[in-house]
DNA sequence: AACACTGTTTCAATTATTAAAACATAGTAT
DNA sequence: ATACTATGTTTTAATAATTGAAACAGTGTT
């Protein structure tokens, strides 16, 4: 039919709603009438009007000791119906168990999306020090291993992407050069695996390799994360082989 | 503030959105212009701009290959941050896999709401022959071993719950007298478990156990299901301890 | 007791939503 | 090939719903 990718907003009330859902996080798990329409800039009755109704559909939820809102368990259940890539992840589960529990550090599953990288799954190491990171977000291409891979394996015009793409500097070692990101995408290319090396996060490093389909086509990445102190040049060779290992066993279980 | 029940719907537009959301199921994961706005029996147009606009905020993802239109990641990231019960879902989650190793056959976690079962999370036994449920929906009270443990423990006034709620037939089993599911409710607090035998689908039989808090406070229910063939009255003797022992554990961590 | 802060309701002015019809495209059967 | 029927998409004036300021009603605090 159309281009997938230039849909428009077209109904304001909608957009005001899932702007609002937005405003939750992690960190903010209850927010306030006049918070929300402050954040998002809108009319307090707007708001309110827009959090009674998605009440009353189970997609927030007031506290009745403060009045405050979170989040429904509406979106649980719609969740649930997600079909794309659900598949992918309960199926892929296990094989990502069995490798942190071999490498002992997180590993995520991640898919290429809108020249980003997007966390589908995690499954969190055994040690207490962790990355925090949070499964259905986002992260730049540029400064992750698993966006190196994609860029490397599932992009393939990955120069003009890196051409388009702002290459933000995050810390000082993020590769803000687009010369040294295509070189950098050569080797990946090359060996078969792509390193973060505290190029988003100073003291996360990250080891990533690509997932493919039967058909050789690249349908996810996965990496290891862990603190720069446990990923010296012995256990980042240790975890590409672990990666390898289980990027082969998901290749097999997708026809 | 007021009452948590009394909300009303006051944004038509954000109804509607939520409306088309809730016409995809685990079987029609693709749906059509056309195909939804026969369903809510709304215009077409209006059903078009809907979709478009949460295709630009990835609610609702277009399948390019044939215009039509499937959940989005949207919803997969924004049920990320329903913090009500997500600890819970994910500390159960271990005891949860206990018992279904122990008993063999699918457990279910699930929590009361507006007077139904919520099914918060699912572990699959190991038997070809399963029960399809569904996580994120809802159930009624009095046709499942879940419902009967919640008027049980966590209804104070379940009489005048079962006095108001529809004691609608599902089956030939399904106990449709007031007199007798007050009766039932009575020997479930006394006895600290509940069945059910064919009560909500033929074949079908269900063990469920209440659990509580530190405080005592019943919080969930757990589950154990599958065919009338394998739950004879040994073997439902048996489940019911696998389900008191886990219902136990949890009671532990939740201070 | 007065104040400041919530969430909630009201109501006329405004603006966005609506529905029917036309359009464009794809697939199918004649 | 051609006509037919299906789809998703766009346009339009008519309409109905959204808006925002202000008032209201509670809480908790000073």
């Amino acid at each position: 039919m159309d281009n997938a990718e230039d849909k428009k907003i077209l109904n304001t009330s909608v957009e005001k709603a899932f702007k609002i859902l937005d405003c939750f996080s992690m960190e903010k798990i209850e927010l306030g009438v006049t918070e929300i329409a402050n954040q998002i800039g809108t009319n307090k009755s707007v708001v309110y009007r827009m959090l009674a109704t998605m009440d009353a559909l189970n997609v927030i939820q007031q506290n009745p000791e403060n009045g405050k809102y979170r989040l429904g368990l509406k979106l649980f259940e719609l969740s649930q119906k997600v079909s794309i890539h659900k598949n992918f992840i309960s199926k892929a589960k296990p094989y990502m168990e069995d490798l942190v529990k071999r490498a002992g550090e997180t590993a995520h599953l991640a898919i290429y999306k809108n020249q980003k990288v997007y966390f589908l799954d995690k499954v969190v190491g055994r040690h207490d020090l962790q990355i925090n990171s949070q499964i259905g977000t986002e992260k730049p291409l540029h400064c992750t291993g698993l966006g190196k891979v994609m860029l490397a394996f599932a992009e393939p015009h990955f120069e003009k992407v890196i051409d388009n793409i702002n290459l933000e500097r995050i810390t000082t070692n993020t590769i803000t050069q687009k010369i040294k990101l295509k070189q950098e995408i050569r080797r990946i290319k090359k060996e078969g695996f792509a390193l973060d090396l505290e190029e988003n996060e100073i003291g996360l490093v990250c080891v990533a390799v690509p997932v493919f389909d039967a058909k050789g086509k690249c349908i996810a990445a996965i990496s290891t994360s862990g603190p720069s102190a446990r990923f010296n040049k012995n256990e980042i060779q240790t975890y590409t082989g672990d990666l390898k290992y289980t990027a082969n066993q998901l290749k097999h279980i997708f026809s």
